[in-house]
DNA sequence: ATTACAATATATCAAAATGATATATCGAGA
DNA sequence: TCTCGATATATCATTTTGATATATTGTAAT
């Protein structure tokens, strides 16, 4: 993947908020952001080294004891790259569902097999809802605060989605067990 | 990306239907499948090399003139390997939606770039679901072909999706709108 | 009390994916 | 004839992924 670096606006989203360490953005990352980003510490730490060289991110560093860590703050010109980042007209959204996947090329094998895997999906999806419910229910109580709306909306769009995975999921097992398949 | 290349599954599911060159290859990726998968001449010419050496797959060469191309064909030892990988438990699904992270972060600009964002992205879905409806309707015409169910039943996860998606930009829009926003 | 285990914290690596570019031929239309 | 878009393969730097290595700290169990 060349030109463009997106594990960097993550970062800079993240500490745009709070000042973090490479591990607590892993953290974040994997927490409410999970359902439609991911990262690893293998972009995380070289992107901090990079983006602290650019200026656009600050450290500092402190030791309790034999244990050492590194918090980073975004600096103005983070903040500047942050915004025209978010002006930026060009977007890429994109969807890897091997459940998909799979599907496509269910005539391989028998209807049963493809019956499954829908079935794998839609309990997977069963379980994050739930979290993805929990998390936005705790939002609501308090979407005066301005960030708290942003938040929301993004799981919201997480829930209807996955409201529309499942009623899928309904329908694609009928159509699946109708009409004698091999 | 460590483990197991997912291409790799692609390029034996594409060739179960019928023999392809890496170019016909990229081609079928991006049009049936494209909406929820993506693949590039930089892995699917390794790929086909590849497995081509495991004996998952054979090439024959043809030459039209100055004009050279090879074709390949899925051995018995490649259609059990898409069998295994079918019936296989673990997926994995994901979503890397740079719209919702935008949305997520949405609080460093105005109400105004995430209203904007979302209208881009709005279009773009519009424009997305008209592709995919017109290529389920034809699906649909032939849906005794077993592997047409297939494909439909994928299109209309797609379709389902985008009216979702599209549920929400309304909704989303409405909730910047509202309540003074900064 | 000590032992084991999970969490904190950073770093690095091979493998894979991305997106771009280079090269060359062929066919259709201007 | 000339240009352009489609066909066809290949390669490259950059980025991402997922795994592993290393070491410390806090906590729960025996």
């Amino acid at each position: 993947m060349a030109r463009e670096r997106k594990i960097d606006m993550v970062i800079l989203g993240l500490l745009s908020h709070e000042d973090l360490t490479g591990y607590d953005i892993k953290k974040r990352i994997d927490g409410a952001i999970s359902f439609f980003w991911k990262g690893s510490f293998g972009n995380i730490y070289p992107a901090l080294k990079d983006m602290e060289n650019q200026g656009l991110i600050t450290k500092s560093d402190t030791s309790v004891g034999g244990r050492e860590k590194t918090t980073y703050h975004l600096t103005e010109s983070g903040r500047d790259a942050l915004k025209e980042w978010l002006k930026e007209e060009q977007v890429s959204n994109e969807l890897k569902y091997e459940t998909l996947l799979k599907l496509f090329f269910g005539g391989a094998e028998s209807r049963e097999v493809s019956i499954h895997n829908i079935e794998v999906f839609e309990k997977q999806i069963q379980k994050d809802m739930k979290v993805l419910k929990t998390y936005n229910e705790n939002l609501e109580k308090a979407l005066d605060i301005e960030d708290h709306l942003y938040y929301s909306l993004t799981a919201s769009f997480g829930i209807e989605t996955y409201e529309a995975y499942l009623k899928w999921c309904v329908k694609a097992k009928k159509m699946l067990k109708q009409r004698g398949g091999k």
